[in-house]
Order: structure tokens, then sequence, then C-alpha cells
DNA sequence: ATAAATATGCAAATTATTTGCAAATATTTT
DNA sequence: AAAATATTTGCAAATAATTTGCATATTTAT
């Protein structure tokens, strides 16, 4: 999954990464750039393959990753097995994934009622489909605390 | 969460694992037993000093956990920190939860379509909700080749 | 341009999970 | 019901994933 990052592309994640006010550095801006680039979503591994020769140590991109979570730039997904992924997030492309059980491969979904999403998984040709859904908050208790 | 499983527990945990066709051990009716009365999800750890006093090793935790999922008598859970949780899978009674993101707290939830689920959160008294939804299945392209 | 603050690379530490293997327990066969 | 076979367990050690300390390098603020 090496791609070459355009140059637009490393702007746009300069400018992303400004905005939260952190601080623009090279391999912030190529792992932004490459999650920009490639939809995912991705493991830290894959990830620090993906920047190629660009890449960074691998402890900076646990870093990076972790700082773009809490700056909700980058969003964590669990796929059902026992790694944990990572992607862009981009706040008006809300989506869901689909996951072969086989082949692992993933596509992406728009979201509606979980009835009709079954039906149209099934007419994409998967068959033997469950689903993930967790929902998280807080809760009534801690509210009142805050 | 260190709990006293009665007899009858221990009985249906038995019988459960037989129907799997799975070797009947201590560890393992203990480990399904609690699971049975504990509703969780529950980590490897927990599930391990739930045991209390009839702890097996973590390694046997750990073993019976992967077995008990392979025959669909547990299921995994991710709630979105980086911990894997598992809890008995009872086929009547498919779920979700809704974890608060402060205090962590788990409480069930029964399936319907996500807007009203969302509301139905809303009105328990969360606010800053979220969910995580992923579809598994087998895809077009490895149910050929099956 | 310099000073202060922050991030990085590298190596080492920590944590979670898995494995090998001998002993123990469970199942099957007689 | 006992013996033979197969499977599972505990323990310790190995592996893999993630995190951390710290000196150096880079970025931001002055």
């Amino acid at each position: 999954m090496k791609t070459i990052v355009s140059q637009k592309l490393i702007q746009k994640a300069e400018k992303l990464i400004k905005e939260k006010s952190l601080s623009v550095t090279e391999p912030r801006k190529n792992i932004l750039a490459f999650l920009l680039k490639n939809h995912g979503p991705f493991s830290m591994e894959e990830i620090h393959d993906g920047l190629g020769k660009k890449a960074c140590d691998l402890a900076t991109v646990y870093r990076c990753i972790v700082q773009f979570e809490n700056s909700n730039l980058v969003e964590r997904r669990y796929l059902g097995d026992e790694v944990l992924r990572y992607e862009y997030k981009d706040t008006d492309h809300h989506h869901h994934h689909i996951v072969c059980r086989i082949c692992k491969s993933v596509s992406q979904m728009k979201y509606c009622f979980i009835s009709e999403i079954e039906q149209m998984i099934r007419d994409k040709g998967y068959s033997d489909i469950t689903h993930s859904l967790e929902f998280f908050g807080v809760c009534a208790k801690c509210n009142a605390k805050r």
C-alpha cells in the first residue's frame, strides 16, 4: 500500500493539523496525508509501512495517531479480529464497513437502518452476515457530576 | 466480581459444553458458569479474577474462551477502549450495549433502529452519544470459491 | 535569530498473549 | 471398571504489541 502522496494532500494535511493547533511536523503531515489518500482503516503497522521511504519510527506513528484521535481527526475501528485500525474521520461522510470474514476485504457503506443495510449487503453478494453495534455516551450519573 | 456460582449454573454450563462436544473440564465449567451468571462483557483478566478460589491458570482462560468463541458459546465485544471483552452468547437475547465514556459502566439494550435507539439512550440520560457499527460476512468472491 | 516548547528516534521496559511440554484429567475402548 | 488413548491443564518461557525515558532535532513563540 505504498502510494505517492501528492503535494496537494500534504497541504490539506497541514491545514487540518494546524486547525487542531497541533504542531506541524513531517511525520504528522505524512501520516495524515497517507490517511487522506487511502481510506483504510489501517493498523499502526500498515500506516507505518504505507509511509514507505518517508517512514518515521513506529513509535511516532503510535504517538501521532493517538493525538489525531484525541483531536478528532482520526477514528478507531474494530473489525472483529484483534487488531485496532484507524482511518481519517471525515465528518461529512459518516459510514460503516462490510468486512469479509474470509478474505478480510473491507468495503464502505453509507449509513441507514439495520435491516435495510443487511439487505443491501446481501444484494452485494455477502452471506452469513452479522454485525457489531455498540453505543458510547456519558451516562446520567456522570452528567450529574459535571 | 467474585460471585458464588450455584450448582444449577454449573450443570447448565456442563450441558452447553457437552452440546458442543467439547470435553467437560473443571475450568471450562467454571468459566462458562461465571459467564452465565454475570452478564459482562468481561476481559480475560476479569474472568480469571471472577473465578476466585476456583481460579485456573490465566492461560487456560485464554484457551477456553477461544474455544467457546469458536463454538459460538461466547461472543467477543469491543467497547471502544483497547480491551476485548467476552460474554455468553444467548441466541435468544441478541442485544447491544451502552457504555459510559467516563465511568465505563455498561448497560444492555434491546435491538431496534438506530435513531430510535439513540433517542432511547438519550431518554436514559446519556449525552454525547456516538456508536460503532460494523458488519461481517462472506463476500461474493469468497462465496464463489466455496 | 534566539529562546522555549514540543516532537522524534532509538533502545529499553512493560504488558498482553501465545506456546512447549510434562503431568493431570477426561473420554473411549475393551 | 480398568486400561489405553486423547485432550487439557499449569507452569515457565517465548513472542508480539505497545509504551516510555531520554538525548537530539525540529517547531513555534518571542
